[in-house]
DNA sequence: CGCCAGCTTGACTAAAGTCAATCGGCGTGG
DNA sequence: CCACGCCGATTGACTTTAGTCAAGCTGGCG
């Protein structure tokens, strides 16, 4: 499954996620790193842009944690998702003219914004890196459904157990490291309980809670999964991140059968 | 905008629903009847999957509502999302092997079943319906967004007061009568505390305090928006219903340019 | 060394959940 | 036609969970 990597791709985020799930040519992995030619740098607590903004790009995250969230004019705020280097940022907004949400830096970081027109050169070059990015976008979806459970039925400890769990499977997958048990969070207690909806003061509890049952480690920032099947259970945690399949969009789907030997992408108006 | 329309279209929710973005030729019109064409007729509390069911097709609504709910073993429920007569059900799951929630129906109801290679289909013959129902997919990851909003931010009351909106600005796509203004709620009080977050008694009282502030009417499951400025006031409503843009898709965005004539959709393995 | 952001802790408040009793409509069967 | 039973809504009383406020505490950094 995992591709040979060439010394210069080691550095791209973005080619050591995608060659995870899927196999990379030359011209496949020449098209990753062309998605990741504009850099642009940002501080840490800056916007890359806002609800609102005209948005002609999506973005490519290269380094540091970046995260999205929605806010209510009266202050109170819910991040959405948060994003890891070698995470493509922005699907969900090709359908609509303006950002639906606020993309900002956890610490400081480096995105490359491509523009939407250069999916359009996906589908032509590569296919599969066409497929594999529509399918992360399916999977997002999915991966949101288990954030509404979150949100919606799940007990303070519960959520912050899942939280961690979901962290370190994803470091998991970005470093290439599966053991991985410890990491860095860059989020300080209000922007976690922005996260899964809680706030900052029982964030502390519950961290607190879970750590005298020893579940877990903290020192600083730093978190070490210390009972990895207690969190599971506890949090009713399913790693969506091992596997993907993306043979829906090649061949749409196993059942795909019969001629469509004329299928063509649309032309452009 | 609207398309004309056959006799024969007027008993397809999923014409009406889609000849409200495009416009559909005959050859659109003849495609979404095929989706149509499997006909499954389930009783109210059925299920038309459940999670870990291995998936091969898509579902369109024909009659009745139903609901995706995700659970936690000890019985907890939430529900994700609620599907009225016109609307495609499942385009997340093409990510993954096997179903991630379960469908279920609030009322008798008629679903069609159709295999995933009709996408391919849709592809190769009406790029502008296979446009949409992408576009669709994503304006479904926009508004999952609204709702984790809402689980994760908002009380009781604004709760009830976004769900009533949005259940209203969907049917009247769905109807094509935009002024409409009651509605019957297939569900009982239980089964509207899985979807917004909230215990069934919890429910009832903050139906009582916003009908008491003159904001709705009900009797029995019929409610009817009676200060819908105050009702998006308090819940910050935004419509996501009234428009949408395929562009990306067919063009992929304002800002394709370029040649890129020879793309090709890609061919099944 | 002192400041400051952020974490922790305690005391109190607010919101939502739970349990249980009651009510009311509706369908069924006598 | 009426009695019964059931499901679901409502209401009250009480509990639990989480939020708020405020006071320390700590560790990094200028």
């Amino acid at each position: 499954m995992r591709a040979t990597l060439h010394m210069t791709d080691a550095d791209s985020c973005l080619v050591r996620n995608f060659s995870y799930y899927i196999d990379l040519g030359e011209e496949d992995v020449a098209l990753l790193h062309e998605l990741e030619e504009q850099e642009v740098a940002l501080e840490r607590g800056k916007h890359a842009y806002r609800r609102g903004d005209d948005l002609r790009c999506l973005h490519v995250v290269k380094t540091g944690w970046l995260y999205s969230y929605v806010d209510l004019d009266d202050g109170r705020r819910q991040i959405v998702k948060i994003h890891h280097p070698g995470d493509v940022v922005g699907f969900p907004d090709l359908a609509v003219p303006r950002a639906t949400v606020n993309l900002m830096t956890c610490e400081s970081a480096i995105v490359c914004p491509f523009p939407r027109r250069a999916l359009r050169a996906a589908f032509d070059r590569c296919p599969n890196v066409a497929a594999l990015l529509f399918t992360l976008a399916l999977r997002d979806h999915i991966i949101m459904l288990d954030t509404i459970r979150l949100l919606g039925r799940m007990t303070a400890r519960e959520r912050l157990a899942f939280m961690i769990l979901d962290l370190i499977a994803r470091l998991r997958i970005a470093s290439g490291d599966l053991t991985l048990r410890s990491m860095q969070i860059p989020l300080n207690q209000t922007e976690i309980g922005d996260y899964v909806g809680l706030s900052n003061v029982h964030v502390s509890r519950a961290f607190k809670a879970i750590e005298a049952a020893g579940l877990i480690e903290r020192e600083g920032k730093a978190v070490t999964v210390m009972m990895e099947n207690e969190l599971c259970a506890l949090s009713h945690f399913e790693n969506r991140y091992l596997t993907l399949d993306t043979g829906w969009f090649l061949g749409i789907g196993a059942d795909a059968v019969g001629p469509a030997s004329n299928s063509a992408w649309p032309k452009p108006a």
